[in-house]
DNA sequence: AGCTGATGTTACCTTGTGGTAACTTAGCGC
DNA sequence: GCGCTAAGTTACCACAAGGTAACATCAGCT
């Protein structure tokens, strides 16, 4: 059991004290594990204590509180997705755009899970400041989503546009979150087909923009 | 405080002691509404016993366990559900069918947002038998979904045009409940937009069908 | 009216868990 | 080497909440 020794003053390896960046990278992870398969009434710190292989208080030390910690793994989540989305936005045709965007999110999704569920999962029954928190992230995706759209009708800018098309940006998010949770629940489920599926929803949203604008549905 | 007297001994209105069938169905609201803006976890048998009027004791000698609460609410909304939304199978056109059916959705979830919440929250951290039940009915919402779509095709029993849509069910229903979310979010927006957004993202469904169905997106 | 049982309550136990004070120890700089 | 501080632990408190036994009382039936 104990063949792990130090090595010289200078072990990078399997040291037991850790310099407290480096052990709050490491909790953020475990945390948004475990907030993001149990949520975050049922996750315990005692838990996620275990899982960096740490005791309860250097949690406490580090984050404050239960709270402080759920705030801090949004906060990671977040400004990570809304960076990587961000960086969409230097695609210059819009129709590829939102067509990436919707592909990205698929993706994203599938492979950071937690932080995706940490975010997007109803902050019921969670103080204001964490619902506050989460409901800004999720603007900026959403508002990010609008722009795309918005730029298809060439009005990027538009208020009166984007607030039109803001619906539709939610409407795209909650249909990518539904179908990622479904796709992760069936292994057996091809990734070509969800893509097909998350294209033609989108190209059909991209088609029902413009009665969408007139404010009469495409198929009257 | 006291100025509610019994009545004679036949009194209907404001009597201490009800009956079992009707005391459950107090409890049942109140629980729903309870675990829906609370989430599983959050939700104290205590607050739904003071919401009904009565101790917690007598939520025990009904329902036996919270869990045992939560999937009587679970029940009694997905039955609630299936049923309504079984009610529109009867429509013949099948486009029409698909947009009456995204109409009522957004109704139904704006009019009962508790039993939708519980249904459709994903149950993390809840026990093996909530998570089947749950995903259950919403399996049976799916598939009612999936047979519009289909119908729309011609097929409407083809398994493997059945297949094929099952995504897009899915990504309608998740469509659906952002949308829900978000309005019920945003007192100021009006009725008209949401359905207006609902309306062109269906219909851009159905003009995305023969696309997902042949394999490719419809914007190549 | 009065008996009877279902309806309902009081008071309690037990467990889990957020949170903390006091102490220990490893590692870095000199 | 050596001490000083940051990293880490042990042991504990407080309290919320699920769950239950024993007791109380209303309502309806004969």
């Amino acid at each position: 059991m104990s063949t792990a020794r130090q090595s010289s003053t200078k072990a990078t390896a399997a040291r037991r004290k850790l310099p407290r960046a480096e052990r709050e990278r490491q909790m953020l992870k475990v945390a948004a594990r475990v907030f993001g398969e149990r949520g975050f009434h049922a996750a315990s710190m005692e838990e996620i204590a275990d899982g960096v292989g740490v005791t309860k208080p250097m949690l406490y030390a580090y984050f404050g509180s239960k709270e402080g910690l759920y705030l801090a793994v949004i906060d990671q989540a977040g400004s990570h997705l809304v960076k990587s989305v961000g960086q969409l936005a230097s695609v210059p045709d819009p129709v590829r755009r939102v067509r990436l965007a919707a592909e990205f999110l698929l993706r994203y999704i599938e492979r950071h899970r937690d932080g995706w569920a940490v975010l997007f999962r109803e902050g019921v029954g969670s103080s204001n400041q964490v619902v506050e928190r989460m409901a800004s992230y999720r603007a900026q995706i959403v508002s990010q989503a609008a722009a795309a759209f918005a730029g298809i009708q060439g009005d990027r800018e538009d208020p009166e546009v984007l607030k039109s098309v803001e619906p539709m940006a939610h409407a795209l998010l909650g249909a990518g979150e539904a179908l990622a949770r479904w796709w992760l629940s069936q292994p057996a489920e091809s990734s070509e087909r969800m893509q097909a599926a998350i294209m033609a929803l989108v190209d059909g949203m991209i088609a029902g923009l413009p009665a969408l604008l007139s404010g009469r549905s495409a198929a009257d």
